[in-house]
DNA sequence: GTTCAAGGATTTACATGCAGCCCGTGTCTG
DNA sequence: CAGACACGGGCTGCATGTAAATCCTTGAAC
């Protein structure tokens, strides 16, 4: 028996304005339409959504826990998150932690299905660096990363891993937005791809470690260049 | 010079009825007043507390966000979440994970306080185990296992302990109310202190992992205790 | 010139009313 | 008697009004 063709891959879920409230405001951070250390107003958002308050407001609070908003007391206003180097180093040292660790669990687990898809969306990213393409980039390096969580099986982790990619990602946009080219060289990951196929799993904890350092320093130093900038 | 003394230990925040009522929610979920899988229903809520829907709304959405509610859909109601194997096993593999992190960042950091909240959070742990108070157990092992967390100095590492923090109470608070006398034995953390303190990290490590292990076997067994029970 | 205080403007936090969506129940039809 | 359908209760999600708190300006006193 054949299976009919789906209408759709979801199963069609009915979205509310709180999380497409929360997948705007998320897209207007990320993309640097409000730039880290905006002001974010309840009621002139609002506003501009069309929606009400009420969703909106809770949309906020869901973006708070992310960590891609900060509200510094209870009636203080809310801003975007400014870019920050010890949150920065903290990304990547815990960013290093997990992904070793979703290694180590999926490290026995690895089968065709896992090889292809990491083939596949490394030939992705390499595609939209080609392209020129710099925001597909932060799209597809994380989901290249995202490979080993999704392979691992463990829940946790990938919600662990989800709250760091958010940040991660507002940080690379930031720097995206900065310099021209903000994506990994072309051939940055061959070794990632390469030791993650293999059989060596202390290899592979080392590769991860200086690949995490590298992508550090390069944050790292933007934000320091930035910093000059703001305040010369 | 000599310091006053502080007229509270808390930088004295007003609290929002927010977050008020996220912490009675907490804190009966935690408490078995709310048991896992128990519904929560706004309005009946809202009037047991005296407040208005609005903040109880957020107040949920967080606990949402801690993992200790769960809600399948949209228009679904919202309940306390049940307790689960697959989930507890990821919370003490990834547990163990952090926590080594944790005394990795930590290591070189320890000092006179680290080691004196160390003794002090035990003797604590110790006393609350003499005086029977079950109740106690809880926070005071939660209390001593934070202290790597706090001396680690990583904001975004004492994040998603938290985040697991709440979830393990959770699965504690439901394991002593079933057995009289849940908490650890006397003499649990002996190793875990002695290690850290003393000079081996890698002895530490290992140590932490046969104490995840351990208190893994303990919840697994309790949940399978209980399962058994409720469909027999 | 500096400091402090009062007041208005702005914004968050809370309360309440209304609409839309599940789900269980009852009824009707085959 | 089984299945389908409609309808009502109960709950969540949304909109809007009101109160409380902070911020910033302004002005006067020192």
């Amino acid at each position: 028996m054949t299976a009919a063709a789906p209408i759709a891959d979801a199963p069609l879920v009915r979205v509310t304005l709180r999380e497409g409230a929360a997948d705007a405001l998320r897209a207007a951070v990320l993309s640097g339409r409000l730039p880290p250390g905006a002001p974010v107003v309840e009621v002139a958002l609002a506003r501009t959504l069309g929606i009400s308050r009420a969703p909106l407001r809770e949309a906020i609070r869901e973006l708070l826990e992310e960590g891609l908003l900060v509200q510094h007391r209870a009636w203080g206003g809310v801003s975007v998150a400014p870019l920050d180097a010890v949150i920065a180093q903290e990304l990547y040292t815990l960013r290093a932690t997990l992904e070793i660790f979703a290694f180590e669990c999926a490290w026995e687990r690895r089968d065709a299905g896992f090889r292809s898809a990491l083939a596949q969306r490394h030939d992705a990213l390499c595609a939209v660096i080609d392209a020129g393409d710099d925001e597909g980039c932060i799209a597809a390096e994380l989901a290249l990363h995202s490979v080993v969580y999704e392979q691992s099986g463990h829940g946790l982790l990938q919600q662990a891993w989800s709250a760091i990619r958010g940040r991660l990602r507002l940080y690379w946009a930031a720097h995206h937005r900065a310099h021209g080219r903000p994506g990994p060289r072309r051939d940055a990951h061959d070794d990632y791809i390469r030791y993650a196929l293999g059989d060596d799993l202390d290899a592979m904890r080392a590769e991860l470690r200086d690949h995490m350092q590298r992508g550090l320093f390069t944050v790292l130093r933007f934000i320091e260049d930035r910093k000059k900038e703001l305040q010369p």
